[in-house]
DNA sequence: CTCCGTCCAGAACACATGTTTTGAGGCGCG
DNA sequence: CGCGCCTCAAAACATGTGTTCTGGACGGAG
């Protein structure tokens, strides 16, 4: 991979990219190039116009044409405009709660309680993840304690030995247990000793859900 | 505290707010009034201009007057442009691993392996939170599994019993454990059954970070 | 029905803003 | 010195874009 090789900017134009970095953090839009030009005491606006020029063929802005205030930070030193994917924390989960109104799509009907903002790499290109907050200590031996919070990715199926959100149809549950396929029945097992796993029949479980993370916070 | 009781938005009206939600999250900057127009199928610009207006009289939207682009949205269902923050990752920690060069600052040496941004409900007023990656399964009884993210808040004591991170400075060693005051000494703890824990002279212990939060990542 | 308030269409207007042109210093180089 | 190059200044230009004016369609209240 070939890094384009930038020059520096000069005092100027580092001038210039500070103040499109604030303005921008505290007007939610670019500056125009007459902002530019009287915050930064520029004589003219055809100086603001030639620096950012070069800014932009040094790669630290983008421009579009024709567009008022088109202006666009590049990259690094943009104060944080980062958009890295939310999502959201819908509900509690343990043995026993009654079942989320998880739809196809994995979520959309109702408000999430909270929401969190996770990594790139935590998504890992899944799509439509969701969140929720572990009641009990029914998972305790697979690290999973009370209150943490376990990120979800919809699915209807899951392999062996899983750890899924499942939940029971006649009884109206969800909930959060390795599942093990057993011939016609499901086994879905808590990972704490003093707790026993239930069987119910396959047609009874469904999956709703594979958990690809977890979050702890301490106080 | 009196709301402000706005009504409902038109069909329209939602489809322009709808639409400006999308453009900021696509463009990083608003929209124009004609952008608007073509965009929701208006005839005219005074149209879109005399929707906007009611916007912003019902509070979803705040308009800058003569400026280009001046809208922005309210409160609510603007896209999230929120900026957390973010905190880097900084190396990896287990027991017998090299110290750390954590200087006073907690750190600012080193560059970050990778960098995680985390809710402000995480940081809880604190200040300076890095992250380490944890190596190995000596805390696997406090539910820290092997490849998990410690977040650490900097710190240069602790409590009786305390996850923290912690230096042996004669073997230049830093480790995740339990810490425990015992009159001059200092136990070490792991939380794992079949590890040792290490005593040493307080003196030779140095508290670099408690333990505030655990991420992990299933693949 | 008329009157009035709401919502819309079309066109024009006014100015905000990107872009270009022209030319002037400064600076290294042969 | 003359030449090319980078940087800037001032003004003009072209168009992007907010705003206003005029009027029509529609529906409910009197």
């Amino acid at each position: 991979m070939i890094m384009p090789r930038r020059k520096k900017p000069s005092p100027r134009q580092e001038r210039i990219l500070q103040f499109i970095r604030e303005f921008i953090e505290e007007n939610d839009l670019p500056p125009t190039v007459r902002d530019i030009q009287t915050a930064c005491s520029i004589s003219s606006t055809s100086v603001v116009d030639y620096n950012l020029r070069l800014l932009q063929k040094e790669g630290f802005i983008r421009r579009r044409p024709d567009v008022a205030r088109g202006i666009e930070l590049v990259g690094m030193a943009r104060g944080h405009t980062s958009s890295l994917p939310r999502i959201p924390v819908l509900a509690y989960i343990a043995a026993g709660e009654p079942a989320l109104a998880l739809d196809a799509e994995g979520w959309s009907s109702g408000e999430p309680m909270e929401t969190i903002e996770i990594t790139p790499d935590m998504v890992a290109g899944r799509r439509d993840l969701y969140a929720l907050r572990v009641r009990g200590t029914s998972m305790i031996d697979a690290l999973v304690a009370d209150g943490d919070i376990v990120l979800i990715e919809p699915a209807r199926q899951a392999n062996n030995g899983a750890m899924v959100v499942a939940r029971l149809k006649e009884e109206n549950e969800t909930t959060l247990k390795y599942m093990y396929w057993e011939g016609d029945m499901v086994r879905l097992q808590p990972a704490n000793e003093q707790m026993e796993p239930i069987y119910s029949h396959s047609g009874n479980v469904e999956v709703q859900g594979r958990v690809v993370g977890v979050i702890r916070l301490m106080r």
